[in-house]
DNA sequence: CGGCCGATTGAGGCTTATCAAGGCCGGTGG
DNA sequence: CCACCGGCCTTGATAAGCCTCAATCGGCCG
């Protein structure tokens, strides 16, 4: 498979929330060391409990981002876009990947050795604050997913799961949701299983919530879907 | 209640993952500038949705940071003891907490406005870069907790809390956990209900694991108990 | 001593996971 | 072009785990 090598001036990478103070000094030099590499839809790009060598931007594609817990049952801890890091938890050097990324279609990675993203960091002190603020966002966002996954039932959390979907990587004019998941992924997303998730997709397009079409989802009254996922249930 | 106000040299915050690398000269300062004041058991000290003015250093005393999730159920999201940071989370500094504190005891906290802290922070690299790490690592437990919330069964989950609070805490010689919780609050660490714990608990009494004396739980088997919220039960 | 708060225990019912069977669709090979 | 096969989806039946509700008990404090 044969790719041109992307220009970090010309990437989504360049704006993300991380890397969206670090100067054009040094996003040359980022430039330079990077590696691009091209992933097959599936393929795996990191394993759990290997060592943290790089850290990956996505410059095109989706991936998701798994983690095996007790039972040895797989979790879907996020999904990726181009723009979006991986293996940045690892920051300090010293840890394995806490999780693994699999390629969710044919995609294009950088990948830049952990050492040198260390040095830049060092020497960019808004690059490594706008760092804790995005860790401090994320730690927010674990924790409001833990809570909805221990305290809604699997209708409201399949409901969330199609939000979450729609806002991540957005819908056509038809509302249909930008990404293909199998059924048994968006189980892993809603932490249910896909027997579940097919029962209520199907009580959800009776109800005319959304639409299935072969192997995507349309959202048809995103409202609906808001108030059934929504905290809106106050019963004070 | 007359509580003297405690040096910083002299205190466990000052060896914490976050603030270990504080030189002596920076922590002069915060010595100056802290506020210290006394919070009575079950009393209030941070409100979820305020916005965030200051963080606090636990001196002595034990605390739980709880958040509400939707269907209005309080869960335990942390406990923390001397030497723990509350409201870091925060520390962007244009966020509200998006969780409460309440001592668990008597305690005696320092707090330090954010402004101060943060411009201590912004010329410290080492120091911010220890925040760093504090947040990479909280971001895998929360992860990590996520995982065995939603896999382990009841009795697994609260075998794991028990774990929890032996390591958070510790125990004196005889086994018993140096922290009292009631019922409910051991629920809401666990994601379960109340009924479920005692239930348990009990049974874990029979089993001869533990021993319940008054409002206080001992660990008779510790290697027991680690087995039955252990990772172990591959079945590959 | 009475009242209150928390702990305990049991019964009942609901939600959800599991298991199983069948259907649909795309790909492959004859 | 058609038959076959495998992967994925769908749907139903079943059973188990868990929550809820309710009653009782025990300790603590006024």
């Amino acid at each position: 498979m044969k790719i041109s090598n992307p220009d970090c001036f010309q990437c989504y990478c360049k704006d993300c929330s991380v890397m969206k103070n670090c100067s054009d000094e040094w996003l040359t030099i980022i430039n330079e060391k990077k590696n691009y590499e091209f992933y097959k839809k599936g393929q795996q790009i990191i394993t759990e409990g290997k060592p943290v060598k790089e850290i990956y931007f996505i410059h095109s594609g989706k991936a998701k981002i798994v983690s095996i817990g007790p039972y040895n049952k797989e979790q879907i801890l996020w999904l990726a876009k181009p723009g979006d890091i991986l293996g940045l938890t690892g920051i300090g050097g010293n840890s394995n990947h806490s999780s693994s990324a699999y390629a969710l279609e044919d995609s294009v990675l950088c990948s830049l050795d952990l050492k040198i993203f260390l040095e830049i960091v060092k020497q960019n002190p808004d690059l490594i604050f706008d760092i804790v603020l995005f860790f401090a966002d994320e730690l927010r966002n674990a924790e409001n997913r833990m809570k909805k996954l221990v305290q809604m039932n699997v209708r409201e959390k399949i409901a969330d799961t199609l939000i979450y979907l729609h806002n991540k990587f957005g819908a056509d004019t038809n509302g249909t949701i930008e990404v293909h998941l199998l059924r048994q992924e968006l189980a892993e997303i809603a932490c249910t299983t896909k027997e579940q998730v097919s029962k209520f997709l199907s009580e959800f397009e009776k109800e005319g919530i959304i639409s299935i079409n072969h192997k995507s989802i349309s959202i048809l009254n995103f409202q609906m879907l808001q108030s059934m996922a929504g905290m809106q249930k106050v019963e004070v």
